[in-house]
RNA sequence: GCCCCCAUCGUCUAGGGGACCAGGACGUGACCCUUUCAAGGUCAAGACCGGGGUUCGAAUCCCCGUGGGGGCACCA
Protein backbone atom coordinates (compact mmCIF):
# COMPACT_ATOMS: atom_id res chain seq x y z
CA UNK A 1 0.00 0.00 0.00
CA UNK A 2 2.75 2.49 -0.82
CA UNK A 3 1.30 6.29 -0.39
CA UNK A 4 2.02 8.82 -3.21
CA UNK A 5 3.03 11.01 -0.11
CA UNK A 6 5.90 8.94 0.29
CA UNK A 7 7.77 10.04 -2.85
CA UNK A 8 6.91 13.87 -2.57
CA UNK A 9 9.21 16.06 -0.85
CA UNK A 10 8.30 14.89 3.05
CA UNK A 11 8.69 16.82 6.21
CA UNK A 12 9.30 14.47 9.03
CA UNK A 13 10.87 14.99 12.56
CA UNK A 14 12.54 13.18 15.49
CA UNK A 15 10.90 14.69 18.43
CA UNK A 16 12.64 13.41 21.31
CA UNK A 17 11.71 14.13 24.95
CA UNK A 18 15.13 15.28 26.67
CA UNK A 19 14.61 13.23 29.89
CA UNK A 20 17.09 10.66 28.98
CA UNK A 21 20.64 9.69 26.58
CA UNK A 22 19.62 8.91 23.15
CA UNK A 23 19.16 4.95 22.99
CA UNK A 24 18.77 2.28 19.79
CA UNK A 25 15.65 2.60 19.47
CA UNK A 26 15.57 6.72 19.72
CA UNK A 27 18.61 6.32 16.84
CA UNK A 28 16.77 4.26 14.76
CA UNK A 29 13.62 6.48 14.61
CA UNK A 30 15.93 9.02 13.68
CA UNK A 31 17.06 7.38 11.00
CA UNK A 32 13.78 6.54 9.25
CA UNK A 33 12.81 9.86 9.51
CA UNK A 34 16.38 11.01 7.80
CA UNK A 35 15.78 8.29 5.22
CA UNK A 36 12.73 9.10 4.07
CA UNK A 37 13.65 12.83 3.99
CA UNK A 38 16.89 12.26 2.31
CA UNK A 39 15.07 10.25 0.44
CA UNK A 40 12.14 12.40 -1.23
CA UNK A 41 13.81 15.64 -1.09
CA UNK A 42 12.17 16.54 1.83
CA UNK A 43 13.43 18.11 5.27
CA UNK A 44 14.20 16.91 8.48
CA UNK A 45 13.63 18.74 11.66
CA UNK A 46 14.53 18.00 15.27
CA UNK A 47 12.33 19.22 17.99
CA UNK A 48 12.85 18.64 21.57
CA UNK A 49 9.37 17.99 23.37
CA UNK A 50 10.27 19.19 26.75
CA UNK A 51 6.78 19.97 28.12
CA UNK A 52 7.67 18.21 31.46
CA UNK A 53 9.34 20.43 32.92
CA UNK A 54 9.77 17.60 36.15
CA UNK A 55 11.74 14.90 34.36
CA UNK A 56 13.58 18.01 32.32
CA UNK A 57 17.21 16.51 31.85
CA UNK A 58 19.65 19.29 30.49
CA UNK A 59 22.29 16.86 29.98
CA UNK A 60 19.57 14.85 27.80
CA UNK A 61 19.44 17.55 25.01
CA UNK A 62 23.54 17.75 24.14
CA UNK A 63 23.46 14.13 24.06
CA UNK A 64 20.42 13.79 21.51
CA UNK A 65 22.15 16.10 19.60
CA UNK A 66 25.95 14.60 20.27
CA UNK A 67 24.66 11.22 19.47
CA UNK A 68 22.16 12.48 16.37
CA UNK A 69 25.96 13.86 15.03
CA UNK A 70 27.99 10.86 15.56
CA UNK A 71 25.62 8.62 13.58
CA UNK A 72 25.61 11.43 10.78
CA UNK A 73 21.90 11.98 11.29
CA UNK A 74 22.11 15.92 10.15
CA UNK A 75 18.94 17.57 10.14
CA UNK A 76 17.59 20.78 8.58
CA UNK A 77 15.82 22.76 10.80
CA UNK A 78 16.46 22.51 14.58
CA UNK A 79 16.76 24.05 18.41
CA UNK A 80 20.35 24.18 17.34
CA UNK A 81 20.15 25.90 14.00
CA UNK A 82 16.70 27.53 13.90
CA UNK A 83 14.42 27.01 11.17
CA UNK A 84 10.93 28.51 9.28
CA UNK A 85 8.95 27.26 12.87
CA UNK A 86 11.17 28.39 15.20
CA UNK A 87 11.68 27.93 17.98
CA UNK A 88 11.90 23.74 17.85
CA UNK A 89 11.71 23.33 22.11
CA UNK A 90 8.07 22.87 22.88
CA UNK A 91 8.96 25.29 26.28
CA UNK A 92 9.55 27.98 24.17
CA UNK A 93 6.10 27.80 22.45
CA UNK A 94 3.69 27.78 25.00
CA UNK A 95 2.06 30.75 23.34
CA UNK A 96 1.38 28.95 19.90
CA UNK A 97 -0.54 26.12 21.97
CA UNK A 98 -2.94 28.72 24.25
CA UNK A 99 -5.33 29.54 20.84
CA UNK A 100 -5.73 25.89 19.61
CA UNK A 101 -6.61 25.09 22.95
CA UNK A 102 -9.22 27.88 23.44
CA UNK A 103 -10.13 26.74 20.01
CA UNK A 104 -11.28 23.03 21.09
CA UNK A 105 -12.83 24.78 24.41
CA UNK A 106 -14.88 27.29 22.44
CA UNK A 107 -16.24 24.35 19.74
CA UNK A 108 -17.15 22.22 22.78
CA UNK A 109 -13.96 19.29 22.30
CA UNK A 110 -12.33 20.31 25.06
CA UNK A 111 -13.40 21.37 28.88
CA UNK A 112 -11.66 22.92 32.09
CA UNK A 113 -11.42 20.92 34.62
CA UNK A 114 -10.89 21.57 37.94
CA UNK A 115 -11.02 17.55 39.91
CA UNK A 116 -7.63 17.61 42.32
CA UNK A 117 -5.26 14.84 41.93
CA UNK A 118 -6.67 13.37 45.27
CA UNK A 119 -10.12 13.45 44.00
CA UNK A 120 -9.15 11.73 41.10
CA UNK A 121 -6.72 9.51 42.87
CA UNK A 122 -9.64 8.62 45.07
CA UNK A 123 -12.28 7.80 42.10
CA UNK A 124 -9.37 5.44 40.61
CA UNK A 125 -9.20 3.32 43.02
CA UNK A 126 -13.00 3.31 43.58
CA UNK A 127 -13.01 1.94 39.74
CA UNK A 128 -10.74 -0.34 40.18
CA UNK A 129 -11.82 -1.65 43.65
CA UNK A 130 -15.24 -2.36 40.95
CA UNK A 131 -13.05 -3.30 38.49
CA UNK A 132 -14.25 -1.20 35.87
CA UNK A 133 -12.26 0.96 33.66
CA UNK A 134 -10.27 3.92 35.29
CA UNK A 135 -11.10 7.03 33.77
CA UNK A 136 -11.96 10.63 34.05
CA UNK A 137 -15.19 9.87 35.73
CA UNK A 138 -15.37 13.67 37.69
CA UNK A 139 -18.23 16.43 37.30
CA UNK A 140 -16.29 19.12 35.39
CA UNK A 141 -17.44 17.47 32.04
CA UNK A 142 -21.23 18.60 32.79
CA UNK A 143 -19.83 22.29 34.40
CA UNK A 144 -21.46 24.76 31.98
CA UNK A 145 -19.00 26.71 29.89
CA UNK A 146 -20.04 29.95 32.02
CA UNK A 147 -19.45 28.19 35.64
CA UNK A 148 -16.15 26.79 34.16
CA UNK A 149 -14.47 29.70 32.90
CA UNK A 150 -15.91 32.12 35.91
CA UNK A 151 -14.25 29.54 38.51
CA UNK A 152 -11.17 29.99 36.03
CA UNK A 153 -11.38 33.75 36.12
CA UNK A 154 -11.22 33.23 40.08
CA UNK A 155 -8.07 31.89 39.82
CA UNK A 156 -9.00 28.13 40.70
CA UNK A 157 -6.09 25.96 39.77
CA UNK A 158 -7.32 23.56 36.47
CA UNK A 159 -6.71 21.40 33.73
CA UNK A 160 -7.97 21.19 30.39
CA UNK A 161 -9.17 18.18 29.31
CA UNK A 162 -10.52 16.60 25.54
CA UNK A 163 -13.99 15.97 25.46
CA UNK A 164 -14.20 12.39 24.06
CA UNK A 165 -17.25 11.46 22.64
CA UNK A 166 -19.24 8.70 24.79
CA UNK A 167 -20.31 6.86 22.08
CA UNK A 168 -19.81 5.20 18.59
CA UNK A 169 -16.34 4.85 17.76
CA UNK A 170 -12.97 5.91 15.26
CA UNK A 171 -11.22 4.49 12.79
CA UNK A 172 -7.75 5.47 12.48
CA UNK A 173 -5.17 4.05 9.90
CA UNK A 174 -1.52 3.32 10.67
CA UNK A 175 1.13 2.48 7.82
CA UNK A 176 1.89 -0.70 8.59
CA UNK A 177 -1.21 -2.41 10.53
CA UNK A 178 -4.18 -0.94 8.36
CA UNK A 179 -7.06 -0.11 9.86
CA UNK A 180 -7.44 0.09 13.86
CA UNK A 181 -11.18 0.91 15.07
CA UNK A 182 -11.26 1.85 18.74
CA UNK A 183 -15.22 2.49 20.86
CA UNK A 184 -15.00 6.16 21.56
CA UNK A 185 -15.88 4.70 25.60
CA UNK A 186 -13.15 2.84 26.35
CA UNK A 187 -11.33 5.92 25.73
CA UNK A 188 -10.73 8.86 28.68
CA UNK A 189 -11.50 12.26 28.59
CA UNK A 190 -7.45 13.10 28.10
CA UNK A 191 -5.80 16.07 29.94
CA UNK A 192 -4.30 18.08 27.22
CA UNK A 193 -3.17 21.32 29.13
CA UNK A 194 -1.65 20.73 32.82
CA UNK A 195 -2.43 23.34 34.98
CA UNK A 196 0.95 24.73 34.60
CA UNK A 197 -0.88 25.95 31.60
CA UNK A 198 1.69 23.49 29.38
CA UNK A 199 0.31 21.23 26.70
CA UNK A 200 0.44 17.59 27.11
CA UNK A 201 2.22 15.62 24.56
CA UNK A 202 -0.91 14.84 23.07
CA UNK A 203 -2.34 18.77 22.32
CA UNK A 204 1.05 20.01 21.72
CA UNK A 205 2.94 17.55 19.58
CA UNK A 206 -0.53 17.60 16.98
CA UNK A 207 0.08 21.44 16.62
CA UNK A 208 3.43 21.33 16.25
CA UNK A 209 2.92 18.62 13.31
CA UNK A 210 0.52 20.20 11.80
CA UNK A 211 2.03 23.94 11.90
CA UNK A 212 5.07 22.58 10.80
CA UNK A 213 3.30 21.04 8.37
CA UNK A 214 5.11 16.99 9.06
CA UNK A 215 3.64 14.56 6.37
CA UNK A 216 4.81 11.73 7.85
CA UNK A 217 4.96 10.73 12.39
CA UNK A 218 7.49 8.17 12.60
CA UNK A 219 6.75 6.87 16.37
CA UNK A 220 6.91 3.38 18.80
CA UNK A 221 4.10 1.31 18.92
CA UNK A 222 3.72 2.35 22.36
CA UNK A 223 1.99 5.68 21.28
CA UNK A 224 -0.82 3.20 19.49
CA UNK A 225 -3.22 3.16 22.49
CA UNK A 226 -3.63 7.07 22.21
CA UNK A 227 -3.55 7.05 18.65
CA UNK A 228 -7.80 7.35 18.32
CA UNK A 229 -7.12 10.50 20.77
CA UNK A 230 -4.25 12.32 18.16
CA UNK A 231 -7.30 11.39 15.41
CA UNK A 232 -9.71 12.99 17.21
CA UNK A 233 -7.78 16.41 17.95
CA UNK A 234 -6.62 16.34 13.88
CA UNK A 235 -10.36 15.63 13.24
CA UNK A 236 -11.38 18.71 16.12
CA UNK A 237 -9.20 21.42 13.94
CA UNK A 238 -9.85 20.16 10.25
CA UNK A 239 -6.56 19.44 9.76
CA UNK A 240 -5.51 16.73 7.42
CA UNK A 241 -3.63 13.65 9.42
CA UNK A 242 -0.05 13.06 8.48
CA UNK A 243 0.76 9.34 7.56
CA UNK A 244 1.02 7.36 10.83
CA UNK A 245 4.08 5.45 10.86
CA UNK A 246 3.96 3.03 14.07
CA UNK A 247 7.45 1.06 14.55
CA UNK A 248 7.49 -1.85 16.52
CA UNK A 249 9.21 -1.96 19.94
CA UNK A 250 12.95 -3.52 20.91
CA UNK A 251 12.95 -5.72 23.23
CA UNK A 252 15.41 -6.98 25.36
CA UNK A 253 18.04 -10.09 24.56
CA UNK A 254 16.10 -12.08 25.88
CA UNK A 255 12.36 -11.21 24.14
CA UNK A 256 10.79 -10.36 27.39
CA UNK A 257 10.14 -7.32 27.07
CA UNK A 258 11.06 -3.66 26.86
CA UNK A 259 14.14 -2.55 28.41
CA UNK A 260 14.09 -1.50 31.73
CA UNK A 261 16.58 0.87 33.71
CA UNK A 262 17.70 -2.13 35.95
CA UNK A 263 18.70 -4.51 32.38
CA UNK A 264 20.67 -1.69 31.05
CA UNK A 265 22.39 -1.45 34.31
CA UNK A 266 23.09 -4.67 33.95
CA UNK A 267 23.82 -4.51 30.15
CA UNK A 268 26.92 -2.44 31.20
CA UNK A 269 28.71 -5.02 33.22
CA UNK A 270 29.04 -7.40 30.06
CA UNK A 271 30.06 -4.73 27.94
CA UNK A 272 26.63 -3.87 26.53
CA UNK A 273 24.52 -0.91 25.97
CA UNK A 274 21.48 0.87 24.51
CA UNK A 275 23.12 3.96 24.65
CA UNK A 276 24.59 5.46 21.89
CA UNK A 277 26.98 7.70 23.85
CA UNK A 278 28.69 4.39 25.23
CA UNK A 279 29.05 3.09 21.78
CA UNK A 280 32.03 4.79 20.70
CA UNK A 281 34.00 4.38 23.22
CA UNK A 282 33.34 0.56 23.05
CA UNK A 283 34.79 0.44 20.00
CA UNK A 284 31.68 0.56 17.56
CA UNK A 285 31.19 1.79 13.98
CA UNK A 286 28.51 4.24 13.63
CA UNK A 287 27.78 3.00 10.28
CA UNK A 288 27.50 -0.64 12.21
CA UNK A 289 24.81 0.84 14.30
CA UNK A 290 22.87 2.02 11.71
CA UNK A 291 23.35 -1.12 9.42
CA UNK A 292 22.17 -2.94 12.36
CA UNK A 293 19.35 -1.19 13.37
CA UNK A 294 17.89 -0.91 9.97
CA UNK A 295 17.21 -4.51 9.80
CA UNK A 296 15.48 -4.66 13.04
CA UNK A 297 11.83 -3.80 11.58
CA UNK A 298 12.96 -3.19 8.04
CA UNK A 299 14.51 -5.38 5.36
CA UNK A 300 15.44 -4.70 1.49
CA UNK A 301 14.92 -8.10 0.01
CA UNK A 302 15.72 -11.80 0.94
CA UNK A 303 19.42 -11.49 1.03
CA UNK A 304 20.76 -8.29 1.28
CA UNK A 305 22.14 -7.17 4.68
CA UNK A 306 24.92 -4.60 4.39
CA UNK A 307 24.22 -1.58 4.20
CA UNK A 308 25.84 2.39 4.32
CA UNK A 309 24.03 5.47 5.40
CA UNK A 310 23.56 6.25 1.10
CA UNK A 311 22.38 2.62 0.29
CA UNK A 312 19.26 2.87 2.77
CA UNK A 313 18.63 6.71 1.64
CA UNK A 314 18.48 5.17 -1.63
CA UNK A 315 16.77 1.69 -0.59
CA UNK A 316 14.62 2.52 2.52
CA UNK A 317 11.18 1.98 1.96
CA UNK A 318 7.64 2.31 4.17
CA UNK A 319 6.41 -0.59 2.38
CA UNK A 320 9.05 -3.19 4.04
CA UNK A 321 8.40 -2.28 7.46
CA UNK A 322 7.69 -5.14 9.85
CA UNK A 323 5.01 -4.48 12.56
CA UNK A 324 6.54 -7.47 15.05
CA UNK A 325 8.90 -6.46 17.88
CA UNK A 326 12.60 -7.31 17.70
CA UNK A 327 14.81 -8.87 20.61
CA UNK A 328 18.16 -6.88 20.81
CA UNK A 329 21.11 -9.00 19.70
CA UNK A 330 24.63 -8.00 20.34
CA UNK A 331 25.97 -10.18 18.46
CA UNK A 332 24.99 -9.46 15.18
CA UNK A 333 26.01 -5.97 16.23
CA UNK A 334 29.32 -7.26 16.61
CA UNK A 335 29.12 -8.93 13.60
CA UNK A 336 28.24 -5.74 11.31
CA UNK A 337 30.67 -4.02 13.40
CA UNK A 338 33.22 -6.19 12.00
CA UNK A 339 32.29 -5.95 8.25
CA UNK A 340 32.27 -2.03 8.19
CA UNK A 341 35.65 -2.01 9.80
CA UNK A 342 36.41 -4.58 7.37
CA UNK A 343 34.98 -1.92 4.88
CA UNK A 344 37.24 0.73 5.92
CA UNK A 345 40.08 2.17 3.64
CA UNK A 346 43.28 1.60 6.00
CA UNK A 347 43.75 5.72 6.71
CA UNK A 348 40.45 5.63 7.76
CA UNK A 349 40.94 2.49 10.19
CA UNK A 350 44.29 4.42 11.39
CA UNK A 351 42.07 7.46 12.04
CA UNK A 352 39.06 5.78 13.61
CA UNK A 353 41.46 3.58 16.18
CA UNK A 354 44.03 6.52 17.14
CA UNK A 355 42.10 8.00 19.93
CA UNK A 356 41.85 4.04 21.68
CA UNK A 357 46.12 4.38 21.28
CA UNK A 358 46.04 7.61 22.81
CA UNK A 359 43.85 6.56 25.94
CA UNK A 360 45.90 3.44 26.00
CA UNK A 361 48.84 6.14 26.26
CA UNK A 362 50.59 4.11 23.57
CA UNK A 363 52.41 7.10 21.53
CA UNK A 364 51.31 6.01 17.91
CA UNK A 365 51.28 8.01 14.73
CA UNK A 366 48.37 8.32 12.31
CA UNK A 367 50.85 7.06 9.89
CA UNK A 368 51.88 4.20 11.99
CA UNK A 369 48.41 3.12 12.35
CA UNK A 370 47.98 3.56 8.62
CA UNK A 371 50.53 0.81 7.57
CA UNK A 372 49.48 -1.36 10.22
CA UNK A 373 45.63 -0.60 10.37
CA UNK A 374 45.79 -3.28 7.31
CA UNK A 375 47.32 -6.60 9.55
CA UNK A 376 44.39 -6.00 12.04
CA UNK A 377 41.61 -4.59 10.10
CA UNK A 378 40.46 -8.72 8.95
CA UNK A 379 40.52 -9.58 12.42
CA UNK A 380 38.48 -6.74 14.65
CA UNK A 381 35.37 -6.93 15.94
CA UNK A 382 35.61 -3.68 17.74
CA UNK A 383 37.93 -0.96 17.16
CA UNK A 384 39.01 -0.75 21.34
CA UNK A 385 41.02 -4.42 20.47
CA UNK A 386 43.63 -2.50 18.43
CA UNK A 387 46.16 -1.01 21.14
CA UNK A 388 45.98 -4.94 22.47
CA UNK A 389 46.60 -6.33 18.82
CA UNK A 390 49.42 -4.02 18.07
CA UNK A 391 51.21 -2.89 21.21
CA UNK A 392 54.00 -4.53 19.98
CA UNK A 393 55.19 -2.50 17.58
CA UNK A 394 55.54 0.47 19.72
CA UNK A 395 57.71 -1.27 22.06
CA UNK A 396 61.09 -0.30 22.28
CA UNK A 397 61.93 -4.36 23.06
CA UNK A 398 59.59 -6.93 24.18
CA UNK A 399 59.89 -10.27 25.93
CA UNK A 400 58.58 -13.36 24.87
CA UNK A 401 57.70 -15.90 27.07
CA UNK A 402 60.69 -18.83 26.98
CA UNK A 403 58.48 -21.38 26.85
CA UNK A 404 56.79 -19.62 23.52
CA UNK A 405 59.92 -19.91 21.87
CA UNK A 406 60.08 -24.07 21.73
CA UNK A 407 58.00 -24.92 18.78
CA UNK A 408 55.59 -27.85 19.19
CA UNK A 409 57.19 -31.12 18.58
CA UNK A 410 60.45 -30.00 19.01
CA UNK A 411 62.72 -29.35 21.66
CA UNK A 412 65.27 -26.38 22.83
CA UNK A 413 68.05 -27.36 21.22
CA UNK A 414 65.79 -27.84 17.79
CA UNK A 415 64.34 -24.77 17.83
CA UNK A 416 67.23 -22.44 18.77
CA UNK A 417 69.22 -24.52 15.25
CA UNK A 418 66.03 -23.56 13.65
CA UNK A 419 65.93 -20.00 14.62
CA UNK A 420 70.23 -19.53 14.66
CA UNK A 421 69.30 -20.61 10.49
CA UNK A 422 66.60 -18.17 10.40
CA UNK A 423 68.20 -15.63 11.66
CA UNK A 424 71.24 -15.73 9.43
CA UNK A 425 69.30 -16.02 6.46
CA UNK A 426 67.70 -12.78 7.36
CA UNK A 427 70.49 -11.00 7.88
CA UNK A 428 71.63 -11.76 4.59
CA UNK A 429 68.78 -10.28 3.13
CA UNK A 430 69.13 -7.16 0.81
CA UNK A 431 66.31 -5.85 1.45
CA UNK A 432 63.62 -5.57 4.22
CA UNK A 433 59.96 -6.29 2.44
CA UNK A 434 57.70 -9.02 3.16
CA UNK A 435 58.63 -10.28 -0.46
CA UNK A 436 62.40 -10.67 0.12
CA UNK A 437 61.83 -12.71 3.51
CA UNK A 438 59.53 -14.94 2.80
CA UNK A 439 60.94 -17.41 0.06
CA UNK A 440 64.17 -18.04 1.87
CA UNK A 441 62.70 -18.61 5.17
CA UNK A 442 60.08 -21.33 3.33
CA UNK A 443 63.01 -22.83 2.04
CA UNK A 444 64.70 -23.24 5.33
CA UNK A 445 61.68 -24.56 6.53
CA UNK A 446 61.66 -27.34 3.44
CA UNK A 447 65.50 -27.92 4.07
CA UNK A 448 64.61 -28.23 8.25
CA UNK A 449 61.99 -30.83 7.68
CA UNK A 450 59.90 -28.31 9.20
CA UNK A 451 56.17 -27.74 9.31
CA UNK A 452 55.89 -23.65 8.76
CA UNK A 453 53.78 -23.40 11.93
CA UNK A 454 56.64 -24.12 13.75
CA UNK A 455 59.68 -22.10 12.52
CA UNK A 456 57.51 -19.08 11.96
CA UNK A 457 55.47 -19.77 15.27
CA UNK A 458 58.80 -19.25 17.40
CA UNK A 459 59.74 -16.23 15.25
CA UNK A 460 56.17 -14.26 15.75
CA UNK A 461 56.66 -14.94 19.51
CA UNK A 462 60.00 -13.58 19.14
CA UNK A 463 58.94 -10.84 17.20
CA UNK A 464 55.58 -9.69 18.90
CA UNK A 465 56.17 -11.64 21.90
CA UNK A 466 52.00 -11.97 22.38
CA UNK A 467 50.01 -15.29 22.28
CA UNK A 468 48.12 -13.74 19.32
CA UNK A 469 49.37 -11.19 16.88
CA UNK A 470 49.43 -10.36 13.24
CA UNK A 471 50.86 -11.99 10.56
CA UNK A 472 54.50 -12.36 10.75
CA UNK A 473 56.01 -10.95 7.89
CA UNK A 474 53.79 -7.69 7.39
CA UNK A 475 54.94 -7.25 11.09
CA UNK A 476 58.23 -7.63 10.32
CA UNK A 477 57.88 -5.22 7.34
CA UNK A 478 56.76 -2.47 9.09
CA UNK A 479 58.96 -3.32 12.66
CA UNK A 480 62.04 -2.68 10.66
CA UNK A 481 65.52 -4.45 10.00
CA UNK A 482 66.85 -3.34 13.45
CA UNK A 483 64.07 -3.71 15.55
CA UNK A 484 63.35 -7.26 14.16
CA UNK A 485 66.64 -8.86 14.23
CA UNK A 486 67.41 -6.90 17.81
CA UNK A 487 63.93 -9.21 19.34
CA UNK A 488 65.19 -12.35 17.53
CA UNK A 489 69.05 -11.93 19.05
CA UNK A 490 67.40 -11.96 22.29
CA UNK A 491 64.65 -14.44 21.46
CA UNK A 492 68.53 -16.62 20.96
CA UNK A 493 69.85 -15.61 23.89
CA UNK A 494 66.83 -16.94 25.83
CA UNK A 495 66.97 -20.18 23.91
CA UNK A 496 70.33 -20.92 24.52
CA UNK A 497 69.60 -20.30 28.35
CA UNK A 498 67.07 -23.14 27.95
CA UNK A 499 69.56 -25.78 26.39
CA UNK A 500 72.42 -25.41 28.93
C1' G B 1 -8.97 -6.41 35.01
C1' C B 2 -9.96 -3.43 30.43
C1' C B 3 -8.24 -1.68 25.50
C1' C B 4 -4.85 -2.40 21.53
C1' C B 5 -0.84 -4.54 18.57
C1' C B 6 1.89 -8.81 17.00
C1' A B 7 2.72 -14.21 15.77
C1' U B 8 8.06 -18.17 10.10
C1' C B 9 14.56 -21.55 12.48
C1' G B 10 17.46 -19.86 19.49
C1' U B 11 17.70 -14.44 17.30
C1' C B 12 16.91 -10.68 13.05
C1' U B 13 14.14 -11.67 8.79
C1' A B 14 12.30 -13.14 3.15
C1' G B 15 7.67 -14.94 1.87
C1' G B 16 1.72 -11.11 0.56
C1' G B 17 -2.88 -18.56 -2.56
C1' G B 18 0.26 -22.59 -6.46
C1' A B 19 7.52 -20.71 -8.02
C1' C B 20 8.32 -23.41 -0.67
C1' C B 21 9.82 -30.99 0.89
C1' A B 22 9.95 -22.37 3.24
C1' G B 23 15.17 -18.46 1.26
C1' G B 24 19.13 -15.17 3.65
C1' A B 25 21.90 -13.49 8.00
C1' C B 26 23.70 -13.93 13.23
C1' G B 27 24.78 -17.75 16.46
C1' U B 28 25.99 -23.24 16.69
C1' G B 29 28.66 -27.84 14.61
C1' A B 30 32.01 -29.96 10.84
C1' C B 31 35.44 -29.34 7.01
C1' C B 32 38.77 -26.30 3.77
C1' C B 33 42.39 -22.39 3.86
C1' U B 34 46.23 -21.19 7.39
C1' U B 35 52.66 -18.92 10.86
C1' U B 36 48.87 -17.63 15.99
C1' C B 37 44.07 -15.36 16.19
C1' A B 38 40.67 -13.88 13.02
C1' A B 39 38.71 -13.16 8.29
C1' G B 40 37.14 -15.95 4.01
C1' G B 41 35.02 -20.46 1.65
C1' U B 42 32.00 -25.13 1.75
C1' C B 43 28.56 -28.14 4.19
C1' A B 44 25.12 -29.38 8.25
C1' A B 45 21.43 -29.11 12.09
C1' G B 46 17.42 -25.65 12.87
C1' A B 47 10.94 -22.57 11.93
C1' C B 48 5.48 -21.71 9.22
C1' C B 49 1.84 -21.46 17.66
C1' G B 50 -2.98 -24.63 17.78
C1' G B 51 -7.88 -25.56 15.90
C1' G B 52 -11.62 -24.53 12.60
C1' G B 53 -13.06 -22.57 8.00
C1' U B 54 -12.57 -20.30 2.52
C1' U B 55 -10.26 -22.61 -1.88
C1' C B 56 -8.90 -27.50 -6.69
C1' G B 57 -4.78 -25.59 -3.60
C1' A B 58 -2.80 -21.74 2.45
C1' A B 59 3.17 -20.04 5.72
C1' U B 60 0.22 -16.70 2.80
C1' C B 61 -7.17 -14.96 3.36
C1' C B 62 -11.20 -15.27 7.55
C1' C B 63 -12.75 -16.82 12.62
C1' C B 64 -11.73 -18.72 17.47
C1' G B 65 -8.20 -20.08 20.88
C1' U B 66 -3.25 -19.73 22.80
C1' G B 67 1.24 -17.19 23.35
C1' G B 68 4.16 -12.72 23.38
C1' G B 69 4.23 -7.44 23.63
C1' G B 70 2.31 -2.50 24.55
C1' G B 71 -1.03 0.94 27.00
C1' C B 72 -4.43 2.32 30.95
C1' A B 73 -0.55 9.77 34.62
C1' C B 74 -1.63 17.10 35.14
C1' C B 75 5.25 11.41 31.33
C1' A B 76 6.56 11.24 26.65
Amino acid sequence: MPSPRDTQPVRVRFAPSPTGLLHLGGARTAMYNFLLARQTGGQFILRFEDTDQKRYDPAAEQDLIDGLHWLGLRWDEGPDIGGQHAPYRQSERKDVYKPFAAQLLESGHAFYCFCTRAELEAKRQEQKARREQARYAGPCRDLSPEAAIARVAAGEDHVIRFKMPKEGSITVTDRLRGDITFENRNLDDYVIVKSDGLPVYHLAAMVDDHLMGITHVFRGEEWIPTFPLHVHIYRAFGWQEPEWVHLSLFLKPSGKGKMSKRDTQAMQLTGQTIFIKDMQALGYLPEAVLNWVALMGWSYDDSTEFFTLDDLVQKFSLDRLNPSNAAIDFRKFDHFNGLHIRALAPEELARRILPFFEQAGIPASLEALTRIAPLIRERMVTLDEAPEWTAFFFKDSVEPDPASLVAKDLNPAQSLAALQQAVARLEALPEWTHEAMEPPLRALVEELGLKAGQLFGILRSAIAAQPVSPPLFESMAILGREVSLARLRRALALLEQQVK
